[in-house]
Formats: C-alpha cells, sequence, structure tokens
DNA sequence: TATTTTATTGCAACATTGTTGCATTTATTG
DNA sequence: CAATAAATGCAACAATGTTGCAATAAAATA
C-alpha cells in the first residue's frame, strides 16, 4: 500500500492518517460530517485544515452538490497540487445517497462551439448498483 | 415577456420581482454575493427564503462549484417542483471567472454498467467565448 | 371595492460552517 | 540528539444559514 502524505511531501502524524484511514474504510465519497463520525477524537479547526491542503495537495478531490453539502473521495496517484485529472464520473443514488466515483470504459467528449474546454466534470444521478440489485 | 412568478403560482411581491431583474439583468449565472450587491436593499432573511423558494419552485437552478459559493441561474420554462431539466452544460471560464449555462446541440448520453442514470450534469472549464476573442 | 384569508417579510435569536493569529507541541532534517 | 520546520489546539471572530413569531402585504372572496 502506498504511503499517500509521503507521495504528496506533507508530514505524517496521527490525525493525518487517521484521516486517511477514514477515507479507506469507504468505498464512495464522504460527507464532512461522516469523517467526523469516523474520527475516534477530533479538533474541528485542524481538521479544515486537514481537508484543506488533502484537496491542495491532490490526495483527495470534492466533489460540490447542490442544495447539500459537498463529498470528498481519495484521489488516484494521478492527481497532484497542480491538476485534478480525474476521468470518472460522480454518481448519486437517489436511493440510498451514496456519491461514488464510478470509471468508465470511454468519457464522454464533448464540444462547444466558441468554448476552449480544459476539462469535464460529470455527475450522473439515478439508482447505483447496490440499490439496483435489492429492488 | 412572461410572468415566472404568477407562472410558479408564487406572490407577485416588489422584492421578489427586483430579485428576479438582477438576475435578468445577466446573461450569466451568478452568485449569493452578486444578487446582493445588484439589490437596491434587502433584508438577508427574506433573500435566502426567496432563493429557496425560487429554487424548489423551479424558476432558478444552483450551479455547485467545488471550493467556491454556488451559483444560481433563471431556468427554462420547463422546470418546475418536480423536475428540473436542463440539457444544458455548465461552463466556468478560468480566465474571467464567469459562469454560463451553454446550450449544446446534442446532449452527450452515458451508459454505467449497473447503473440506472436518471440524469446528467456536465460542468465545463476552460475558455469562454468573451475571454478567447479578446486574446 | 371592502373584507377575509393566506402568504411574505423583518426582527431577534440561534446554529452551523469556515477562518485567522499565536503559542505550544510534534515531526522532520542533518 | 539538537536544530529547524511544520502541525496542532485554543481563542476569537466572520460568514452563512435557520427558526419562531408578530407585523405587514398580497390574494381570494364576497
Ligand atoms: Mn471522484
Ligand atoms: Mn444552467
Ligand atoms: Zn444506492
Ligand atoms: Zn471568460
Amino acid at each position: 500500500m502506498r504511503n499517500l502524505l509521503k507521495d504528496k511531501k506533507l508530514s505524517e502524524t496521527p490525525f493525518r492518517k487517521e484521516v486517511l484511514e477514514v477515507f479507506g474504510n469507504y468505498s464512495n465519497a464522504i460527507s464532512m460530517s461522516v469523517i467526523e463520525k469516523g474520527l475516534k477524537d477530533y479538533n474541528r479547526i485542524t481538521l479544515y485544515r486537514t481537508i484543506k491542503i488533502f484537496l491542495e495537495k491532490g490526495l483527495i478531490h470534492e466533489i460540490a452538490l447542490s442544495g447539500e453539502p459537498s463529498n470528498y473521495a481519495l484521489c488516484d496517484s494521478t492527481c497532484s497540487s497542480e491538476l485534478h485529472q480525474h476521468q470518472h464520473v460522480h454518481f448519486k443514488c437517489t436511493l440510498c445517497e451514496t456519491v461514488t466515483c464510478v470509471e468508465v470504459a470511454e468519457f464522454p467528449s464533448l464540444h462547444l462551439p466558441n468554448y476552449q474546454i480544459e476539462q469535464l466534470e460529470i455527475q450522473a444521478s439515478g439508482i447505483c448498483k447496490v440499490c439496483l440489485k435489492k429492488e
């Protein structure tokens, strides 16, 4: 297993490791409140600063949602301070409410006349594979 | 010109009209702070409630952005309390920072194995047509 | 149009979320 | 292990969002 903190040149502190563990406990993206519940004990300010620096250094990425708090998920190794490059779709299930990063065979492309597109972000919603099976 | 308030069965108040006027003054999506600057005088709480009910009734839609406040834009007439249905792309310019709703000839489609997609939301970023011309 | 009914507004008070300066503690470097 | 650099926790604050309730304004009714 990769050492995310060392890779991104961040000091290894017990708290940062614990936050990363929380992310590791989920296969989906998680909100701030889920992170908080997953921590034994925490200082609110330190947590904010931790999330902020994880975002900046490309350890995690933010998934902004309309009408509700953002979710966060681990990036893959290609992300850095310079560029978050994701070729995956963010899927929000309308039943179980989970947000998942879904890898996709061929990422859609788009051409807009008169616009120069540098990045595409796709958010899909509907029913996730877990909920589909339950039906 | 359509009467948005009556159409969506909302009381016509001077304040709501003024907020709609602010939206009308822009061809792009705007943030809460831009709305506030566009109003002569306003009560913070009333403004929140106004935005909230405009969202609920489908007069406006929210564009959630990572790391910065949401933007809002007028919906087209097809939107209602039940369903916001947009076949457009949200474009954020990395130069002028504006967020625009861009109509697109053919909206991309996506298939995810094991997922049932009900809605797609696409956010593109890059250089907008205004900034491209200036270069 | 006058009256009744219903909805909106503004105030006060509060809750949540996010930020900053600074001293203390901890991790990293050599 | 000592020196240095970085992270943490506290206090204080700022910004954002919410709720109950009385006053006011809009809509519906007669
Ligand atoms: Mn993702
Ligand atoms: Mn739009
Ligand atoms: Zn689900
Ligand atoms: Zn631009």
